[in-house]
DNA sequence: TCTGGGGTCCTAGGACCC
DNA sequence: TCTGGGGTCCTAGGACCC
């Protein structure tokens, strides 16, 4: 049996600062932030930033005032350039293979079968890559390259962190010792697929590091954990679990969701709100050629909110046959928000609700291909219809309980509740 | 005053059927 | 007092990612 073959992960370094710095170059030698929607906390940070110890989704306004000790300078994100210059790298790196696939906005998993045809050596490719990104783009990277996608993340992570690796690590090259060394080194949160849970988890078993996780007993981890940590503690260990998808796959869901800037008091701003979402959600459905089968519609107020009550409620509404009409789309997603209301016997003695809080929400599309298979889609549309029709407002209760259990298991100290009863809010009366 | 906006996959458990 | 078992489909929730 022939080796494995390998694989590199290219990882562009603090992504959305690095596009900026390309398009001005004064921002070189700057401390810089770039800022989410609303210009509400940092999304990408630059190195002096990440040193200043500020860490990733920070608010703004909570680090005025290092910023200003430090001349940080906060920009407001421009997606529309970050998207087309990591079209851009795509672009140079299927230079070196056919086998690209773009994991996310700023890095991508590239097989290295052939790229390193002629190559002195995989790292050699890697140090070609980086070259070529830097002379074609401007922007800085980094490659990690192993033999499964698990590990050319860690070895990216190594690149990144440990400057006499030049930027480029193959873990392939290194011996049984010196990779025992690397992951033992490496905190078991940092593995690709291991978030906060996973690892206070682990830690408390005593599994801290790669390297322990690595060496763990696998059928006790998948016992215990599932068939997602049996495929992360596999790929640790060298055997491939995740196979490079170079064909990109279509949206399964598509989400238009945004945190308003101030309180929103009427529904009939709510209802103006959930169709500006539903018409951007639908620009992007045609873009992308596809079509969607349900519109499901989430409200809630600040997750921040200094309020004893909170909140949430949601409802999906399935369309009699799959489209990508924003008409038809909004008129299912108000039809949505109406249904909330109506079931709620506050809203019908008062005749209109006034939301003294800030709520967020929340338009998503559950999308069907329509080169798929049609009568999947038929069914699952039913399906949904079937569903609501059935249970109506029980479905949303079911829901919140749902909720109020996740919360309470979450806030140790205080346990405000989320409630879909209008009349447990603090509500201006119209 | 101000706290992002997207996505994916897996599993438990209920409804329903034979 | 007795109280099947196996299967599918579906949803909510939980976990993760960038």
């Amino acid at each position: 049996m022939s080796a494995p073959a390998l694989i590199a992960l290219v990882d562009c370094n603090n992504f959305f600062v690095s596009c900026e710095r390309v398009f001005n170059p004064l921002w070189h030698d700057r401390p810089l932030v770039v800022l989410s929607n609303n210009d509400g906390c940092a999304v990408a940070r630059s190195n002096e930033v990440k040193a200043l110890g500020v860490k990733m989704g920070t608010p703004w306004f909570q680090m005025k005032d290092v910023a200003r000790r430090y001349g940080i300078v906060g920009l407001s994100s421009n997606f529309v350039l970050y998207g087309d210059m990591s079209d851009r790298v795509t672009a140079v790196l299927r230079e070196f293979s056919d086998e690209v696939e773009v994991y996310s906005i700023d890095e991508s998993f590239v097989g290295l079968g052939s790229a390193c045809a002629g190559a002195e050596s995989p790292a050699a490719t890697g140090q070609a890559m980086r070259r070529r990104v830097l002379q074609c783009t401007g922007l800085p990277v980094c490659v990690g390259i192993a033999p499964t996608k698990t590990l050319a993340k860690l070895a990216n992570h190594i690149a990144k962190t440990q400057p006499h690796f030049d930027g480029v690590c193959d873990l392939s090259a290194m011996t049984e010792s010196m990779l025992q060394l690397q992951l033992s080194q490496i905190e078991v949160g940092e593995i690709w697929g291991i978030g906060r849970r996973m690892a206070d988890r682990l830690q408390r078993l005593g599994i801290t590091t790669a390297g322990a996780l690595r060496a763990a007993p696998l059928k006790r981890l998948r016992a215990g954990f599932g068939v997602v940590m049996e495929r992360i503690v596999s790929e640790l260990r060298g055997i491939p679990c995740l196979s490079l998808d170079e064909v990109e796959q279509p949206r399964q869901q598509l989400i238009a969701s945004r945190s308003f800037g101030v309180p929103v008091r009427t529904v009939e701003e709510l209802g103006e709100a959930i169709s500006t979402h539903v018409s951007r959600a639908s620009e992007r459905l045609r873009r992308q050629e596809l079509v969607c089968g349900a519109v499901h519609v989430n409200i809630a107020t600040s997750r921040f909110a200094d309020t004893e009550r909170r909140y949430l409620n949601s409802i999906t509404v399935g369309l009699p046959e799959a489209t990508g009409d924003s008409r038809v789309l909004a008129g299912a997603a108000l039809s949505g928000l109406t249904r909330i209301f109506r079931e709620d016997c506050h809203y019908k003695k008062a005749g209109v609700v006034l939301l003294d809080l800030s709520p967020s929400s929340v338009c998503q599309h559950r999308l069907f291909n329509p080169a798929a298979d049609d009568a999947r889609s038929a069914q699952l549309m039913v399906a949904l219809d079937a569903v609501n029709a059935r249970y109506g407002r029980d479905t949303l209760r079911l829901g919140s309980a749902g909720l109020e259990r996740r919360w309470q298991g979450r806030s140790e100290n205080r346990t405000p509740r989320y409630t879909t009863n209008w009349d447990e809010l603090p509500l201006a009366r119209a």
